[in-house]
DNA sequence: TAGATTGTTAATCGATTAACAATC
DNA sequence: TAGATTGTTAATCGATTAACAATC
């Protein structure tokens, strides 16, 4: 069975993975948990916490982890070598600022292709560093992924109001994985099995901030 | 003291109020926590919980929570009333696509202005339903803060390699609640009392479906 | 050796879920 | 009345922090 992972532990393994690629890698050959509390700020109890849920145990005592080793590890658990490939649903202002989303590349994650149904963005392609990605109508979705069996991710950046509609579509076409960028809760139909969700809110974060500031009591 | 409050709270306390938002009103008087359940997806021991830790208790037992009552109720947690003003800094794809986002519209939030360096983007002018929003040089940032003293917060989206730059800068004009789009982890220099940071990290939940999807074990 | 750092277990903290007396 | 629903407390669950033996 694989295991469950929480989306904190994914953060952070995110955090250490983009804090050796800055590193000169040949530099210091090993890293501490200490000296990773220092760059990504999580607290080296932390970081040998989530090693060892991890199962990664490839540190030595006084020196800590060899780089090199452990940013295979990191890779291996994030699945950069895979090259996942992605298509966003949407082309709107946030769907196109996903798909020239630098912390994507870093990843090795490709947008493949955006869908729309406006006619002033169809037809449209969008360069990001060099790369060019194609805005599609959405009806040529079947048919593409029928060409690209290896999509099974999807992003939704699409109005509230299709949300619904053109997840259930997605299913239906095979997607595997959804990131539900629009202001509403999905919810996955109970056929649905083994598909992924997560409903990701752009707002919360602000919504707290202005809690914070003006919020009395 | 003012009591702390975790995102997740102010997550659910949200879903409440557009769930209210979008019910015809007069419609039914009472909404019981078993209905909240239904429409949010949020349990109804869940939603009873949050609402005595916020200290409402309007319910009545048989019948539930008269839903006037507790719009209000909600609307002044989330401090619709208070109008916040916000700025943007930056105003790549991320920055206009935060300032048209139609969640905080509905929150009553406002994005004042943006501000980038790119003599691309200074002096256009931004419309969101109607509304317009100037974009303007980083440079005027001091000067327009001085003549919007109502202005305390900022989000930033700007590029990576700027953000702890402006941070900075954000801090020493005196903003006092700033979210950061960066890809990357910010953090407040130790003079900074009562400066309220969140990092918001956009890509998460893709990783997340990523991990999920491409990870076997 | 003495000091530092790991891997792992235990303690703490916080958030969610369950339970239930009160009562409309 | 009987059934439903609240407000609140208690139990559970999960995540973080602390502690420490092992050892390089």
């Amino acid at each position: 069975m694989k295991k469950k992972i929480s989306l904190r532990v994914i953060r952070r393994i995110s955090f250490y993975y983009e804090a050796l690629l800055k590193l000169d890698l040949p530099k210091d050959e090993y890293i501490s948990s200490k000296n990773l509390e220092e760059i990504t700020g999580v607290s080296c109890n932390q970081v040998r916490q989530d090693f060892f849920y991890l199962g990664i145990s490839i540190g030595k005592q006084k020196k800590g982890y060899q780089i090199k080793k452990l940013f295979s590890e990191l890779k291996r658990i994030l699945s950069v070598d895979k090259g996942a490939k992605v298509i966003v649903i949407g082309a709107g202002r946030l769907g196109r600022a996903l798909s020239e989303y630098k912390l994507f590349k870093v990843r090795n994650i490709h947008v493949a292709a955006l869908f729309d149904i406006k006619p002033e963005l169809v037809g449209k392609v969008l360069e990001v560093k060099g790369e060019k990605i194609p805005i599609y109508h959405l009806d040529r979705l079947e048919a593409f992924l029928k060409g690209h069996k290896d999509i099974r991710i999807a992003m939704l950046a699409v109005p509230e109001n299709a949300a619904q509609e053109v997840l259930d579509m997605l299913i239906k076409l095979g997607i595997k994985g959804i990131v539900n960028f629009a202001p509403r809760i999905l919810k996955l139909p109970k056929s649905a099995r083994n598909i992924q969700l997560v409903n990701d809110c752009i707002g919360d974060s602000l919504y707290k901030i202005v809690y914070q500031i003006y919020h009395k009591s």
